[in-house]
DNA sequence: GCTTTAACAGAATAATGTTCTGTTGCGGAA
DNA sequence: TTCCGCAACAGAACATTATTCTGTTAAAGC
């Protein structure tokens, strides 16, 4: 899947080719320059549009920023709830957790480099409270799904405010790491290292 | 160890006064507001001073980032060193890495909750290398201090390039989710789980 | 005591984000 | 088809904020 089908998926039909246009020449200028240092008038540039209609579709910088940041943040999920779907046991599951996590990453690098490099600035942001809600929803899922009878019986030993980090944190540390350089080898080399780990981390088996 | 003894250290003297309040006014607005959303005019009132004194200092705002940053890496890079010098197993050294990462971010909250969010900034600007240059080093230092004889013998089944992920991937991101709010307890309450979880996650004992 | 230079002040300037007014053209209702 | 309404766009005007520049003060070195 590319960024352009992602883009017409979730931002589709003719009148909104502009708006596809904006989101995906601004992601390529966040990522090549940092969101700081990219002003409006190189996106504007880039799209050969004028600043009204950047505001138009957007209201602020930040808004421009938000909008990329949870298109990548409901693509991951939905992949996640693709693979998650699949699993039945225990293992399975935090096997579909990492997996879809590495997977999603290098499909999507871009997406998810500037996810990493926008969230804080959506933290920040006016809709912090709805990325703290999608926060917590998803870990609350993710519990569940792992309290559910007849999986975890094995895992009741790690504390739950604890999990989600031990699940992740290597793989996303990992990717961390790719996306910026500091590693050669893409994350689905690893992909089944990095469940391993992770499910031993937790004490499986 | 608080942060103005910290700055005390690292700026030492009557001259470099207003350079540690600005540091430290800064490192507070910076916090609450986010680095993007603070100004110069607002660190200015902060510290009763005037823009001229701010740049006179630290050339611009992302010197004044880069600064802070630069600052809590060396901090941070301290305690590690300290930590790991008195390991001699490499059981004793993942677990003085874990420790030595947890228990600086709970004594240093603000200085470590400033590092997550600056981090990108300074990738993007004009230290970039030296950053890198410090994690390629960091890394260096971890795996030949694993490899040395006598430790890391039953870890080799681990590709290098992942060892750092797996160590402290896990730690970091629950010490994010605490810094973040999103969990309670701090993460030097689980300094041994995360610890432990580490030690198992690279196939130790 | 004199010189040099870092530390600071604050007005002036430049860069950049944002608003505002207007124009165009598509899509649906009569 | 024709007309109306509104979303899509253009670009000048405006506001905010980063940065520079010139001048002043005071501490350190000789």
């Amino acid at each position: 899947m590319q960024t352009s089908d992602l883009l017409e998926r979730c931002y589709p039909g003719n009148r909104a080719q502009m708006k596809r246009t904006i989101l995906s020449q601004a992601l390529d200028c966040f990522n090549a320059q940092g969101i700081e240092a990219t002003t409006i008038e190189m996106i504007r540039v880039a799209c050969a549009t004028s600043v009204g209609a950047i505001y138009h579709h957007f209201g602020n910088k930040e808004g421009l920023v938000a909008a990329l940041f949870f298109t990548a943040l409901d693509d991951q999920a939905s992949l996640r709830e693709r693979y998650l779907a699949q699993a039945s046991t225990a293992q399975e599951g935090v096997y579909a957790l990492v997996h879809s996590y590495v997977d999603w990453v290098d499909s999507q690098p871009e997406w998810a480099r500037f996810q990493f490099h926008a969230r804080f600035a959506v933290t920040k942001g006016p809709l912090k409270d709805e990325l703290v809600a999608r926060n917590k929803s998803r870990n609350r899922q993710l519990l569940e799904w792992l309290a559910a009878p007849g999986r975890g019986d094995e895992l009741q030993r790690v504390p739950a405010e604890l999990m989600p980090s031990l699940i992740i944190g290597q793989a996303e540390s990992y990717c961390r790491a790719w996306l910026s350089g500091r590693v050669q080898s893409s994350p689905k080399t690893y992909r089944d290292v990095l469940a391993e780990a992770a499910w031993r981390s937790i004490g499986g088996e």
